[in-house]
DNA sequence: CTACATTGTGTCATAAAAACGCAATGAAAA
DNA sequence: TTTTCATTGCGTTTTTATGACACAATGTAG
């Protein structure tokens, strides 16, 4: 099938395959460069960035559709999605995205389910940057990581989505594993200590914040150090995973 | 129009009202005699328990159904819901549910949108037992408050989407209001303690909880003690709700 | 081989949390 | 009326966690 004839059953045909008026919005997360970034798709035609969304297949729960609409959209694999809001204004329909959408590849008007009213869930994940090699999918222009703080225009509520994903996140960080999620196997602890600070958005000692982290016992250190710093050289660090998990289970305290 | 006629539109014209594969349950916390609860319809026919639940006008927010829902359901008005998670486990149909029920109501089966795949948003709130009066709908043949620790069988996945909410409270507590909603206007130290206790579930001293909450300033002390008890009256507190805004927004710290 | 930025470890003062003591109270029992 | 008893209100002590800071150690650049 070609392009425009794959897409013209998809908004003509999709309801046969698809949940109506339900779709699914995911926030990537990455760390790099000591900053928290997210991954968004630039949608065709309409100039906008988007998070990577879908739609529902008729028998599959909404936990598979996001990763499944993940795969698909960024070619990224064996990602945990972590479910954090549903969002439901009635006026968040793509009902001009899409039309405009259709025009643009020369189709006029007509009805279709993608034209109706849609609830989106929101799914959030925290991925290893340096593991991971983003690909736009068709219906995009490009697929990109912005860091959190420099996010672009966003079409319909997605940027109301991604702030949530961010708040949702800063409550996650005593109960999940931020921390491995989205370091690399080794670390340094100032890489560690950054990443607490941009997601709870404030400063903290230094000093401190070691002997907090070190007295969780979720951390091993490593014979290792960074090599290429033009100063100390400091120590790797890995997570012990099952103190990790254990630990998480009563919380962090950060 | 009649009940049966009612019913039956609902079954074969309801899609043309409400949202296919998208509905709303809500879990309704209070808390009575020293003892967290849990409000409960009882289905006709199914003989089952069921949280009161129902479905999305096709220009409404969720927010908005889920207070129509609880007070179509229950009779229960003006309530704060607070959305906690949504339910899309492919086999949590209704179908067989829907279809038992016509036939107990005399119909035959057919074709109706009930029969389909649903996807439901969970919405939970708090309230002061002493002050709603719960009335059964048309549909169920009773309405009742359920000690969480007790809660019947239940139909579909309800006891799962209770059990997520009452995890869900324990997060809310050092950020909502959640005693204020409980608990009547004035409350004693052991009646706040108990919630507390609770929802936590786990004991706490009586002595240093009362030091702690006091010192959130979130209390304020009235003159008048309990009466007829048959040991030291404790005295009635109440909520200074200015300080308890301005202090869950840090958090109280339980 | 010195300068420099940064790391690893430690100390001290303070605040918060946990554990426990005891007198006061008010209805019920004696 | 007096005593009993469960429970409340207010306190102390001990332990643990937190915040602020000092200083020596280290790896590369100049």
């Amino acid at each position: 099938m070609t392009f425009e004839k794959e897409l013209k059953d998809h908004y003509f045909h999709g309801h046969e395959k698809y949940l109506r008026h339900i779709s699914v919005d995911c926030v990537i997360f990455g760390f790099h460069d000591n900053e928290l970034k997210v991954l968004l798709l630039k949608a065709k035609y309409a100039g906008k960035w988007a998070l990577p969304g879908g739609f529902i297949l008729k028998d599959e729960h909404l936990d598979d559709s996001a990763k499944r609409i993940l795969k698909d959209r960024t070619g990224l694999d064996k990602i945990y999605l972590h479910q954090f809001y549903t969002f439901s204004d009635p006026n968040r329909s793509t009902k001009k995205i899409n039309q405009q959408f259709l025009r643009n590849i020369g189709f006029k008007g007509g009805k279709s389910w993608m034209f109706e009213r849609f609830v989106s869930v929101g799914y959030s994940a925290l991925v290893d940057f340096t593991k991971v090699k983003p690909i736009a999918d068709n219906i995009s222009d490009a697929c990109e990581w912005f860091k959190v703080n420099e996010v672009p225009e966003m079409i319909l509520d997605h940027r109301h989505i991604f702030e949530m994903a961010l708040k949702n996140l800063r409550l996650q960080l005593n109960f999940q594993p931020v921390g491995f999620n989205l370091l690399s196997k080794k670390f340094t602890m100032p890489e560690l200590q950054k990443l607490y600070e941009t997601i709870l958005n404030k400063k903290l000692d230094r000093r401190n914040f070691q002997r907090k982290i070190m007295s969780t016992g979720i951390l091993v250190k490593l014979k290792e150090t960074k090599k290429g710093v033009s100063h100390k050289a400091p120590f790797y660090y890995k997570f012990d995973l099952i103190k990790y998990s254990k630990a998480l289970k009563a919380g962090l305290g950060f």
